[in-house]
Order: C-alpha cells, then sequence, then structure tokens
DNA sequence: CTGTTAGCGCCTTCAG
DNA sequence: CTGAAGGCGCTAACAG
C-alpha cells in the first residue's frame, strides 16, 4: 500500500482494534493501555503513516494556522516580522500562512477571504496603503476570528494592536539632529492617511516645538515609499534659498536614496547635512556610519504580535479586546560600533 | 444565524434546492440553470457564505497549497524568492505555506512532516546548511509529492531544480578583477559541501587558471556566513607576507564585514583593494559603490520554480523528472548608476 | 437540469 | 479500557 493513503482504519485492521483506538492512541489519550499505544505507535511509524490535518481539522473546527497579511514579503521589515511571528508560532505549535497585498485594497481583501476560506484561527495584519476603512474586517468580526494589528493599524474598536513608539522615535530623531546643531531640519515623510507617518511627523514638530525652533512646511515632504522621491526631495533641498543641515527620514527607502543623491552632489555627511533615518536591521547593518538610524524592531513585534494573538485564540473570552501594546524604535548611532547582525 | 456556521446546506434549506445543486452553481458548473445559479449565487453572497476548504480539500484530494521551506525568511535572498513563487502561486490560484529550517536539519524534517500532514500539492525547497543527504526527501517522493529545489539543491535523481550559475557567477567577478589588474586575489567562501560554494570557488580557479595565475590554497577563507568572519579574513589578509589587492566574496554576510574591517585599518576600496561580493537586490541599492556586486535574482528563480513546480503538479505524468534551470547572476558595477529597486 | 447517496479521514460522544 | 456510530462540510457518481 503506498504510504499516501495509510490511514487510521489500515492500522486498525491490521492490528484488530477499532479506528478510534488508534486515533486515542496517536493522539496520546490515557484511555489506551500502555502497551496497545506502544503497539498502534510502532505500526503507525512503521508504516509512515502521517495524519490527515484536513480531516483532522475539519472534525476538531480548529486548525492551528495563522494568517498573515503583510503589503510586501521583501521588505525587510516584514520579513523579520515574519520571522517572529514563525517563531512563535512554531513554538506554541501553529501554522502560517502568508499572504501579500502589494499594497493593494483588493488584495489584502481577497487574502481574508482566501484565510477564511482556510479556517484559520487567527490573522495578523499589516494593512496596505491604500486601506482607509475597515469593512472587510468586519467579516472576521462576526466570524469570531481574532485579528491583531501589527505596525500599520487601523483604528478599530476592540481591536490589539503592536506598534512602534512613531511619536517618540520621530521626536528622539528630531532632537538628536537638534543636538547634533543643526538649524533646517527637513522631513521626509511617507504616505501621511497611514498612522506611523503622521505620528513621526508629529514627533518632528514636538521636538522642533521644545527647542523653539521655527516649523515650516516646505520641509516637509510626502512620499510613496519609492526610491525615487529621495533623489527628487534632495534636488528641490538644493534649490532652496537657505541650507538645510539636517533630514529626519520616516522612510528607509527615501533615505538611502537622498543619501546617495546628495553624495553625487558633492555633499559631506554628516559634515554638511547629517541624517536621520528609520531602517531596520539589515540596511543598517550595511549602511555607511554617516547615517543614523532608528532601528524597527521587526522581530519583536511579530514575536509580540503573535503571541497577543494566540492567547486571544486560547482565551476565547478575550476575543476582540482592545490591547495596545507599543514598542519603543532606538536610535542607532554607528560611528565606531561594530555591529553583529545575521542576514 | 452567525455567518461563521454557513453551510451549502443552509443555503439549500432556504431556497429549496438540493446540497449539491448549491454546490455545483458554488462552482460554476455548466449543469445548473443559469437562473437558479443566479439565485444560489445572491442568496450566498447576502449570508456571508464562506466555502470551508477544508471540507473542499478532503473531499477533491487536492489543496492548491504549496509549502516552501527555506533557512531564514529575513534573508533578503530568500524573501524576494518567496515574493516570486507568491506572485506566480498567487496568479495561478494557489496557496503558499511558508516554513523555516534556520538551517537545522530536525527543523527540516519537522517542516517536511507538517507540510505532508497538511497535504500541500508540492513543495519547494532551499535545503539548510546541515542538510546533506536527501532520506527525508524520500517520504515526498512516497507519497507522490512533487518537490522542487531552489539555490541550494541535493542532488537527488530526478527531481528539478532552478539555480543560479554559481560556476560562471565565480568565473565573472573573479575575471572582473583580474582585468582591473589585481594580482593577488582572496576568496571568501561558504561552507564548503553547500554546492553553490564549490562551484563559485571552482569558477574563481578557472579564471585565475585561464589567466595565468598562481593559485594559492591560503587564500581561500571558509565560512559559517557569520559577519565576524569577513572581520577574521581581513584580518588574516593583512598579516600575508605580500598585498591581497583583490577579494571574490562568495557571501554577501562576509563581504559587508570585511569591507567595514578593510575601512577601518584605512584601506581605500577599490584604491588599495577591489572586492566583488554576491549580493542581493536590497544590499546592493544600499552599499556603497565601492562594492562590485553579484546580483543574485531571487524573485526570478522563485517564479520560475514556482512555475516549474505547479507544472508538475498538473501534468502528473511529468512528476520527478529532472529539469535543471539555470539562471544567470548579473555583475552589478554600481560606481555611477542609478538604482531603482523597491525594498 | 436536479436530487440522492456515499464517502474523504478523523475525532468524539455514547455504550459496553 | 475499547468498540460502534455519527458527522464535520463538501463533492462526485449515479439516478431520475
Amino acid at each position: 500500500m503506498s504510504p499516501d493513503k495509510i490511514t487510521i482504519h489500515d492500522i486498525a485492521r491490521i492490528l484488530n482494534v477499532d479506528s478510534s483506538t488508534v486515533s486515542r492512541a496517536l493522539n496520546d489519550s490515557p484511555r489506551v493501555t500502555e502497551k496497545t499505544k506502544n503497539r498502534i505507535i510502532a505500526k503507525a511509524h512503521e508504516l509512515g503513516y502521517q495524519r490527515n490535518d484536513l480531516a483532522s481539522n475539519l472534525r476538531k473546527n480548529k486548525t492551528n494556522t495563522l494568517g498573515v497579511i503583510v503589503p510586501r514579503i521583501s521588505r525587510h521589515f516584514f520579513s523579520s516580522a515574519i520571522a517572529g511571528i514563525e517563531e512563535t508560532s512554531y513554538n506554541l505549535g501553529y501554522n502560517v500562512i502568508i499572504c501579500q497585498s502589494l499594497e493593494q485594497l483588493e488584495r489584502e481583501h481577497n487574502n481574508i477571504n482566501t484565510l477564511v476560506a482556510n479556517r484559520v484561527d487567527g490573522v495578523l495584519v499589516s494593512i496596505s496603503m491604500e486601506t482607509k476603512n475597515y469593512e472587510h474586517f468586519e467579516g472576521l468580526r462576526k466570524r469570531k476570528i481574532p485579528f491583531v494589528f501589527f505596525d500599520r493599524h487601523l483604528d478599530i474598536p476592540d481591536t490589539s494592536s503592536v506598534l512602534i513608539d512613531d511619536f517618540q522615535a520621530g521626536f528622539d530623531a528630531t532632537e538628536h539632529l537638534i543636538i547634533k546643531g543643526c538649524e533646517k531640519i527637513a522631513h521626509f515623510s511617507g504616505p501621511m492617511h497611514l498612522e506611523i507617518y503622521k505620528n513621526r511627523c508629529e514627533g518632528y514638530k514636538a521636538a522642533l516645538l521644545k527647542h523653539d525652533m521655527e516649523f515650516s512646511e516646505e520641509l516637509i515632504f510626502s512620499s510613496r515609499l519609492m526610491e525615487q522621491d529621495g533623489v527628487d526631495n534632495v534636488n528641490k533641498i538644493i534649490e532652496l534659498p537657505y541650507k538645510v543641515d539636517g533630514i529626519f527620514s520616516a522612510n528607509d527607502v527615501a533615505a538611502i536614496s537622498a543619501l546617495q543623491q546628495l553624495k553625487r552632489n558633492g555633499y559631506k555627511i554628516p559634515e554638511d547635512i547629517a541624517i536621520v533615518g528609520f531602517s531596520n536591521e539589515a540596511i543598517s547593518a550595511v549602511i555607511e556610519p554617516s547615517l543614523t538610524t532608528i532601528n524597527q524592531p521587526g522581530f519583536d513585534i511579530g514575536k509580540r504580535a503573535a503571541e497577543l494573538l494566540i492567547s486571544q485564540i486560547t482565551n476565547s473570552n478575550k476575543n476582540f479586546i482592545n490591547e495596545k501594546i507599543v514598542i519603543q524604535a532606538s536610535l542607532v548611532e554607528r560611528d565606531s560600533s561594530q555591529h553583529n547582525m545575521a542576514f
């Protein structure tokens, strides 16, 4: 018999027991003699039996599977977060199905449908740039599938999120530049309907305010998270009638392309212009010391989000409670320091 | 009725038809009147019905799901490959379950068991560093679950792989340095039982041979893919009684840490020593122009691997045939060039 | 074109 | 401690 066809019934027949006994033995139920249990386990092993989780899950109405929706797997922040999610899930016996929205609302929709169809026990989401309302999450709610946002979230009642303290990070980054002596600090932002960029920008403003520095709209540059944005922004900065001597970039893409565009224009960094950029472990490990970074702890966020979600799954009375976990990002100067990231 | 409980039977009862008719309608079978089909679809929509894929898959003995096993999601090469896999899968109606081996054989084992238990239709694997034989893949073979290796593969009869042409890439990298005028070229390798590192090393040797340059064992440095390796290697190079003026690094981790260690020691790059390093899109986009890179096309490899696997699933007569797809890596000099990677 | 019947493989009462 | 029976939700073969 080919081993892809072995079922508990086959084992039962061979051993002259009932399939329910086999099921119990294989699930280590105490209601089976040690002796028969051992016989069954041995035979199962011998035949290369492998439980059909589809059938098991269907019966139990529980899949031990989490769904994850991220904008783009290949962005390092998200792949780190997934790694964190996966670690926690693996340790606690959960599988993970990963979906990409590619920043498209329609795909996010489809992703949710796929996950529902697969009867995942819970969902972790970082929303797309296009996502501005939450009607498609109501379906999860109605089906009592708990979900937790991480990093990019929507403000839905009774919904938990794991977030970076973006306001504080923006504040720290800007104050760092101020303390270094910068007098005209530009801010590279992201899509402003995303809270994270709004909060980073608020932090920027608060730091200026605290240090009695003037705030000017023309020093704020929005972005679609494309490399070209950093280049364009630098070109605009150069045209300004005054000298910009600091940049706080809320997105890593623009920060790096801006850095390179500045160099092409003969700027020395950080002498001529200092930069603090949001970033991630991989990028931080690679870029030159001239760039101070705000490190986004993707792995930790993934871990925390998965822990929170699984606890909500387990204590079903605690589904859909409002819990906000805020994680601090750390400002990293790399001048002389060694780094020890594996990537 | 809560929408998480709606089944085809509910719809059938409400509409006074049989559940099998509902099933047919929802699967767009031609054997249902347009009229009843529309009624059924409308009602399903109204009730927020969502098919239970567990039950469907169990019945059909087909999950439309691919399993993917990679050493580490957060390495950019792999997350790019996964993005490629996901794109193809999404377009062709497949889901993807992703597992990490974390370079551990035992976890790779567990991953395979999980995927088998979930009855995936096929598996894509890039093996761990610990994986040296293929007995655990025999289980897949016996269960007639097709699998395709990508990037890091085992030489198993009748098994397909999608690979980078590592020999050629190693050759190109080394020849590039030779043409630039380097006379003593060191080679940073990886774990030598992995074919990719063996092949890159062979390419290195072949280029030296072609150009009548001496080969010396002491210029080859193995590595466990840790940052410290690059630092150690540089320290050893500095101690040598002759001047090393070129490095071909087969792994990005060592390349980057070596680059930084060289700078700490006052080296100018590429004037004092030229470096060509294997890398990936994200890293390439970020590192400074002084590093020439061999770009690993992760996304393409993922796409091709998924296409190949799905074609094997679809044409079940073509399971377990031996097809090798070799993809060329491209050497990228970044001196003056713009780059336009989103990451 | 639609209904009836019979499972996919597993787990979980309920009996004994 | 073990067996018998039923059903999770769906689809496919066979009737009509």
